[in-house]
DNA sequence: ATGAAAGCGCTAACAG
DNA sequence: CTGTTAGCGCTTTCAT
């Protein structure tokens, strides 16, 4: 077994506190006694026992992050956002996730209180759900804060991509084309994204003057596939924008398997910038999130609420960067508009 | 503050032993206690602090890991499968990187050690420069497990790709498809996957009774690109097996940028099959290791060595698969032999 | 079936 | 400057 801070004290004949202080270098200790038990703590490679010292201090000095899942890495790229600022201010990071499931989001948050993680940053796969026990967390001294999907039931600090702005900056991007028959392709619209992107599409129809054509869909690459065929069906559009990457990837497909080419026939806009979209079929135009600057920014949120100076009412919200490739068909048409902001 | 297991006994009017025993269901306590405190506990929202927990029980039921960076998917690959084995074992993963390098890694896993991880998986560095810390480390009870790189300096159970044998398939498949002067651009020389992969490459070629022209490389694209630039400088060869799939990439830029078709003029095979490799210029012939499948071999054998059923020699190798694409010409071979394993 | 005592390894609060 | 006491929240051990 590991030697404990009593041992060395014993081995040094002082006190455990004097050994406690000398090797947090807390003041009260002479020079001489802190070189002596710093030494030999050293030299035996003496290493304090967090778990105690977490006890006594009331917190661990880690983090708990549950993401939906550990397959996109959408959700990885935040999770190294956050361990790259926790890591700085000497937080660990206690890695989970919900496979999408509410129920085992809330055993898995209630596990993490267990451990007595300092912040507990949640993406919730359904935040109403779960309102009630995060509002108990966040009563038992717990900061909790949301990102990328928040509920109506519960206000937390949060960190978010601008889904309203992204969905804007595609569907205008259509309409500075040339577009004007345009239609929406959604996401699960029980999820707060999927509704932003929604309603940022229909602003922009609305101010542009045009008749909003919106097609309820699901995330996912079938379920892209399986809606743009329905979208195909009942309506005649010139471009589709897309709520999701590998929706829109699953309706290029599909647009494909109808003969049609893109984006001649048909443009096509995504959201999200996944790895791959540059490299599909038709490279894929589509709304990039600030993954990294978003994961840092939930950490550094998290610290902010632990040291008072951010307050429980932050709510940040970072821009995305609209990727022009081929599938809007801005390379065959002259009049394009600003491509990037 | 959060209710202590004392705080519920006082209420309950009993003794925080049995508050303790009903809760976990330890034998002594009568059906109506059990119920009456479990209910209790429900209502008020208790959660045990397992912190105090690990503190009398001496393990935290969480493993520390450590990859070199966050930025490579592999190691994400990695992690996840760690904590999906974990997880069904009621383990936490403490995620943490060292930036690749050897100083940051040792404090960090001094960090961990402090934290009292019950097992500890490091993708060193440097195995043998770190190699005294982790002796240190097993000796004093946790054990040590190394994946995807090893060391001279220090034997601890471990969870490899076979980079000798993915090494060995990649140039058996140049082999058998006809070419004679196959060269090998390597990794870092420091790393034993570049090792391996090194020695897979000269096995099969003596075997096959050809001539190697190792040029000694670095990992990373623009190495490749670099080091790629140099092997065409210095030889004349009809096919290159590359350590890495982004050197593969650098040097996949490097032969067109020579003027050179890929695979006509020049048969390219990487190692890793990243993300990408299906989707570059020309799509990649590479080997891929179960990223999957190593992550949960590396969480078993942790929990494997806590239980006392793996054993600390335990050495998991597992077998690589041969991605056949375009870069290394098969499909403008008439006589290929085997594509996959 | 229940409880009292002691202690896990550490530190805050008070002595001296 | 150094040490003693007490206790963080829990569980193990030994009573009752």
């Amino acid at each position: 077994m590991r030697r404990t801070l009593t041992d060395i004290a014993a081995e040094l004949n002082v006190s455990p506190m004097t050994v406690s202080r000398a090797l947090r270098g807390a003041k009260g200790v002479s020079k001489e006694t802190i070189a002596r038990v710093r030494e030999y703590a050293q030299q035996v490679n003496y290493r304090p026992n967090l778990v105690a010292r977490s006890l006594v201090a009331k917190r661990t000095n880690a983090f708990g992050i549950i993401v939906p899942n550990l397959r996109h890495s959408f959700w990885l790229d935040m999770v190294r956002g956050v361990e790259q600022v926790a890591r700085k201010a000497g937080y660990h990071v206690l890695l989970s996730h919900s496979n999408d499931d509410p129920e085992l989001e809330s055993e898995e948050i209630g596990t993490l209180v267990s451990r007595r993680v300092d912040a507990l940053l949640v993406a919730s796969t359904d935040p109403d759900q779960n309102a009630e026990l995060m509002r108990d967390v966040t009563a038992g001294g717990v900061p909790v804060i949301l990102f990328d999907r928040y509920g109506e039931q519960i206000a937390t600090p949060g960190v978010y991509a601008d889904d309203f702005g992204g969905a804007a900056q595609a569907t205008r991007h259509l309409v500075e084309l040339g577009y004007r028959r345009i239609a929406h392709l959604t996401g699960d619209l029980c999820y707060s994204p999927a509704q932003n992107r929604a309603a940022g599409y229909r602003h922009v129809m609305a101010e542009a003057g045009l008749e909003p054509v919106v097609v309820e869909g699901q995330f996912g690459e079938e379920n892209g596939y399986r809606g743009m065929l329905r979208l195909l069906d009942s309506c005649d559009v010139e471009a589709v924008f897309v709520s999701h990457d590998p929706s829109a990837i699953g309706a290029l497909r599909a647009a494909i398997d109808r003969g049609l080419r893109v984006p001649e026939d048909i443009a096509l806009v995504g959201f999200a910038d996944m790895e791959c979209a540059g490299h599909v079929a038709v490279p894929l135009t589509t709304i990039a999130q600030p993954k990294e600057e978003l994961g840092e920014a939930l950490g550094s949120l998290a610290l902010g609420l632990l040291s008072g100076e951010a307050d429980a009412s932050a709510r940040i919200v970072l821009p995305t960067r609209l990727v022009v490739r081929r599938s809007c068909g801005a390379y065959l048409r002259s009049h394009v508009g600003s491509t990037s902001l």
